[in-house]
RNA sequence: GUCGCUAUAGCUCAGUUGGAUAGAGCGACCGCCUCCUAAGCGGUAGGUCGGAGGUUCAAAUCCUCUUAGCGACGCCA
């Protein structure tokens, strides 16, 4: 389906045209006086000077044109040169009862599928989730989202940090705990147990007391570096300690993205980009792509039109050993080659955007991705505290994920106990949703370049732009409509006809908003702008709901009208949440 | 030092890519439940869009300069 805002510049194009100017002029924009007008042109006055007339008379010539067309109730020809137009109720009836009967409401899938990779998540093996997670994971789950929803093949990676000196020093540790284990045995020939010598808990405690302990004994970081030069070589019993940790790591990573709603296609690790370096490199070498400066490995990715100085693309350190663009170059290989991607977007705090600008022309220069392919990095900014500092816990260490989503269900439950009478188990459930919703609304209303604060009272206050407003909102529909229902009404074949109230139409015209805005949200890549939607449109929803009557109403027709309204609202409400990667409960 | 990002109401944020009187929420104050969830709705107060120039019929938005904060600048990820 069309957008509206397009059918109306259809129709300004035929009116400019017919009235003797440029049709292109006849871009048609939301109003931003809404208590002049619905939608509005300012092509009169961009085109005044090349007709050489004052914007008024071609505005009004224009609106001369406009006066038959049903579409249009109301055009108008303001001061320096606006058109003015108020919409058509059949029009907009119509353009709702389309999307109602739309699969995917309206919202035109894409002419060109794209395969798209979302990296996003990077979580480091055998270190907790902690709040620094966040914004990846939420940002990167909706940006995954939108791009399905548009009709791409959309894959996400949660991108694992599961190679490196970490690995090294959890094996150090694990040696000198547990000196008998057969995976230290040199001379071991069997199999290895099956079951991991350590439990998750185990895990995430060996590894910051190595972490600490390394820094003060050089000795023992000089081991730590040879394990994981051993590891990274191949050595058997290390190699089984390592997917010990990879596997109850994993286990546990998964178990928190799920409380967030956050799922994974592809479960890919800087490990398993390994295989592909040598090769790499030696090609790099052989095409003359790399060269040694300083003792490194380096590709140049200087361009004429830099304003600042790009340094060289570092591939291999003076030592030998590779780096994080190393990695990331043949991650990429390894991406072409399984599913040749049009598109890979990288959802990574913004400060690491130079490293991004060097491997994405270093892979566009070497020939690993094609020349059109789009390597897109979404940087994100800092959630900080109410302090304006980075988030932490009140004793001033980093907080973990699930604390942190712990802390916020609780406070919803608490407030759900206080406010209504429900059962433990549901309001256990639904705290949950509703704490979820805190979160990710409170993370997604913001632009994910900015830096944000991150407030637990303003988030879970249920007051104003936050998702438990938006998720009330919809319960409040779904309860209308299951009583509805009770009283032996079917919710098919039901179809909006004009509006009777303001209130009315204002929630018309901002359902029909919805292909556009999902649009947007898609090439700006911009979950903001769904969030900014739907706040406006459960305010112009609970406006209705506060003026009019709808299960009392006695003109069945009407009532049917106004249900068919409610039905396409909560659909369009459901489908952006779940854009954003959240639900609604029944009640709450 | 060089480059980049940010600056909008007391606080937290929008601002449809140059349009009309710069909008929300919170906080403050005032109203509204015999009625589908008051976790709601309506209203009042609150602004030199960091500052100065410029481009334009029109600037929070584009250009130049400037101030403040944050960040990035080869062997960490």
């Amino acid at each position: 389906m069309k957008q509206i805002v397009e059918l109306i510049t259809m129709e300004l194009s035929e009116a400019f045209e017919r009235a003797g100017y440029d049709r292109a002029l006849a871009k048609v924009t939301l109003s931003n006086r809404p208590d002049l007008c619905e939608y509005q042109c300012n092509g009169a006055m961009a085109g005044a000077k090349a007709y050489k007339k004052a914007p008024y008379i071609i505005a009004e010539d224009v609106v001369s044109y406009l006066k038959e067309r049903s579409c249009i109730a109301a055009a108008e020809a303001v001061k320096p040169g606006f058109i003015n137009i108020k919409l058509g109720e059949e029009f907009v009836a119509d353009f709702l009862n389309q999307m109602a009967g739309d699969e995917n409401l309206g919202l035109g899938r894409t002419q060109k599928p794209e395969t798209i990779i979302v990296d996003y998540g990077g979580p480091n093996v055998a270190k907790p989730l902690h709040v620094g997670h966040l914004r990846s994971a939420i940002i990167g789950e909706s940006v995954k989202r939108i791009c399905r929803k548009m009709g791409h093949k959309v894959l996400g990676d949660v991108h694992l940090g599961d190679w490196g000196y970490q690995m090294g020093l959890i094996i150090t540790e694990l040696k000198k705990r547990k000196p008998e284990l057969p995976y230290f045995d040199e001379s071991w020939q069997g199999e290895y147990p099956e079951e991991a010598p350590f439990t998750i808990s185990e895990l995430e405690e060996i590894y910051p007391a190595a972490s600490a302990y390394a820094k003060e004994h050089e000795e023992y970081r000089e081991e730590a570096l040879q394990a994981t030069w051993m590891l990274q070589n191949g050595h058997r019993g290390y190699t089984a300690v390592w997917k010990h940790i990879v596997t109850i790591s994993v286990r546990d990573i998964k178990n928190n993205y799920k409380k967030l709603n956050v799922e994974f296609e592809l479960w890919k690790g800087e490990s398993d980009a390994q295989k592909v370096i040598p090769d790499m490199i030696e090609d790099f070498k052989k095409k003359g792509q790399a060269y040694l400066d300083e003792g490194a490995l380096v590709i140049d990715v200087k361009e004429e039109t830099d304003t600042k100085e790009i340094p060289p693309c570092l591939i291999q350190k003076s030592d030998g050993a590779s780096l994080y663009g190393t990695t990331d170059l043949a991650t990429l290989i390894q991406r072409e080659e399984d599913f040749q991607p049009d598109r890979v977007i990288y959802v990574v705090d913004k400060r690491q955007e130079m490293h991004f600008t060097q491997v994405f022309r270093a892979a566009k220069k070497t020939g690993i991705v094609r020349e059109d392919t789009e390597l897109r990095f979404l940087g994100f900014g800092t959630m900080n505290g109410k302090d304006g500092k980075p988030f932490k816990t009140r004793e001033g260490g980093v907080m973990r994920l699930e604390n942190l989503i712990a802390e916020i269900n609780d406070e919803m439950y608490k407030k759900m106990a206080e406010n209504r009478m429900v059962d433990e188990e549901e309001a256990g459930n639904t705290s949950k949703m509703i704490g979820l919703a805190a979160i990710k609304y409170g993370d997604l209303s913001n632009q994910a370049a900015k830096d944000y604060v991150f407030d637990v009272d303003r988030f879970t206050s249920f007051e104003g732009n936050t998702g438990p407003y938006i998720l009330y909102t919809i319960v409040r529909i779904k309860s209308i409509l299951n009583k509805y229902q009770k009283q032996g009404n079917s919710l098919e074949e039901l179809r909006c006809m004009g509006a009777c109230t303001d209130s009315e139409k204002a929630l018309m015209l901002e359902v029909c908003k919805y292909n556009m805005i999902m649009e947007t949200a898609f090439t700006e890549t911009a979950p903001h702008k769904i969030c900014a939607y739907i706040y406006d449109l459960a305010n112009a929803f609970n406006r209705f709901y506060h003026e009019t009557k709808i299960l009392a109403e006695e003109d069945k027709e009407k009532q049917k009208s106004y249900i068919a309204l409610l039905l396409i609202t909560r659909n369009v409400l459901e489908s952006c949440i779940d854009t954003l990667g959240f639900d609604a409960p029944e009640r709450m």
